[in-house]
DNA sequence: TTGCTCCTCACGTCACGTGAGGTGGC
DNA sequence: TTGCTCCTCACGTCACGTGAGGTGGC
């Protein structure tokens, strides 16, 4: 016979634990001292110990232990409880990972736009912009009204989504009211849904700007940028773009006067120099 | 302002979760009615609301949410609370996908042990074995031993593992005591461990017997399977082999009477025919 | 006396959910 | 009066761990 403390060297299992287990009915000393009130185990309740503390480790809960050895001794025998436990931690583990695939995700979004803000020196820039294909969606209204649409394309775009959201801007001027634009995602392969147009655009020379602040002030940037067509004898082609590197985050709302945005347009016909 | 029943609907938190905020100090109502107890919310706590709604989709504790929202109010602030968060999810992952794999493995085993069951007739079979890499100690003693050596390879072999437990026995005879023999476990590319010795067995033609019960009758089997030896006039070549089907399983110690050996003892040299 | 082992009992953990019992205004 | 919304307070969840305060035998 050995005392509690004896018993939870050989077992493994700590002493508040073989109380707990006494308490719950689950594994019961082989007599109690009723002066003491000492608890003392016999050698055949190691196995019994250890079997439970196998089902432990496999994180059944101690209902489910108390039924299994309860009414079966071999593993044959409980071959739906292992399945039915094991597609309980199939679905746990599967929604883990969605939460670690979010957290991976915006903590590259943000490494990114911490390159960004190293490298870029926010001047307006000429550069080869890659083609792209994108998943759209066209509208006509206001600017500010996009929010909601981004929100049901990145549902839609799901983890197709490749890079960071994008406006296409099919006005050659400024337009309060009954602007014409898509908001997009770009995506790697195309995608089938309704209300989602399919857009690819060929790789383009540009001049671009990086715009840190608000969106109201984009007006700013978009006049430096044209500002720089001017002087370089050249017009630009539309749709314009807008490349959201920073902006409200899956978190927060964030700052505006962080956000991030990059204006690209792409240079059309030179003009006949003089 | 909202009432909390009004708030509810807007945040999708339950008005249950909404007290509990406001009770930890997380989220509390705009201002609370000093008659009637009652929580208003204005709109500016939406926001926030559904901060800590996101922030408990990723699954931080109350404790951290508080952390977070307190001191910041940009993702690019909290990378380092991501990125902690993000490492103790993956270990978690990792141990279910650990625990997933033990309950895989014994599903499938008593499985095959089922099949096994239902298509054997427990008579002298001739077959032939496939060549198989066995990963072993060779031992001397008694074959009850075998039962330590045995855990100890499976803790060093793991995962390399790719078969059922086996034993060679080296004696062309029956020995109580001094016995000379090899504990094994397939494996799928040679391993190096102390102690342990690799044997490479070739394909071979054999009889083989699959033994229903304890242990301690295997030797009435082995005198079925020596009968027929003699019977066909050929002779036993060494090592003969015990595969384990099903024994003391990794849960329970299981019941004796429903273990399952299989006896291979491979065709040598045919006796000259009379 | 000190140190050791053992005991019971109460409380904490984590983020709420359940339910009882009650109120105030339509 | 009934139904609705809101309130507080107590308790449960899950598998123990922590700690207080005490006992019995060496």
């Amino acid at each position: 016979m050995y005392s509690i403390g004896e018993f939870s060297q050989i077992t493994g299992l700590s002493i508040k634990t073989l109380r707990f287990y006494h308490e719950r009915g689950l594994l019961a000393p082989t007599c109690v001292d009723d002066q003491t009130g000492y608890r003392y185990y016999d050698a055949a309740k190691i196995d019994r110990a250890r079997v439970i503390a196998e089902l432990r480790k496999l994180e059944f809960s101690l209902d489910d232990i108390a039924a299994i050895v309860r009414d079966h001794d071999d593993e044959s025998d409980i071959v739906e409880y292992l399945r039915r436990h094991s597609r309980e931690i199939a679905v746990r583990v599967q929604a883990q990972k969605q939460i670690l695939s979010v957290l991976q995700t915006i903590i590259r979004h943000q490494e990114e736009i911490r390159h960004i803000m190293q490298t870029s020196h926010f001047e307006v820039t000429e550069k080869s912009l890659p083609a792209v294909l994108l998943a759209c969606r066209r509208m006509r209204g206001k600017y500010s009204d996009c929010g909601p649409a981004f929100g049901q394309l990145c549902r839609k775009v799901g983890w197709h989504m490749v890079g960071k959201p994008m406006m296409l801007l099919y006005d050659s001027e400024y337009k309060e009211d009954d602007a014409d634009f898509a908001v997009c995602a770009p995506v790697r392969k195309a995608i089938r849904a309704a209300d989602i147009e399919m857009i690819e655009l060929p790789t383009a020379r540009a001049l671009t700007l990086l715009h840190q602040g608000p969106y109201a002030e984009l007006g700013r940037s978009y006049a430096v940028l044209l500002a720089e067509f001017q002087r370089l004898g050249v017009t630009p082609a539309l749709p314009s773009r807008e490349v959201y590197h920073k902006g409200p985050g899956m978190i927060f709302r964030g700052n505006p006067q962080r956000y991030l945005t990059e204006i690209q347009m792409a240079i059309g016909e030179a003009e006949a120099k003089p």
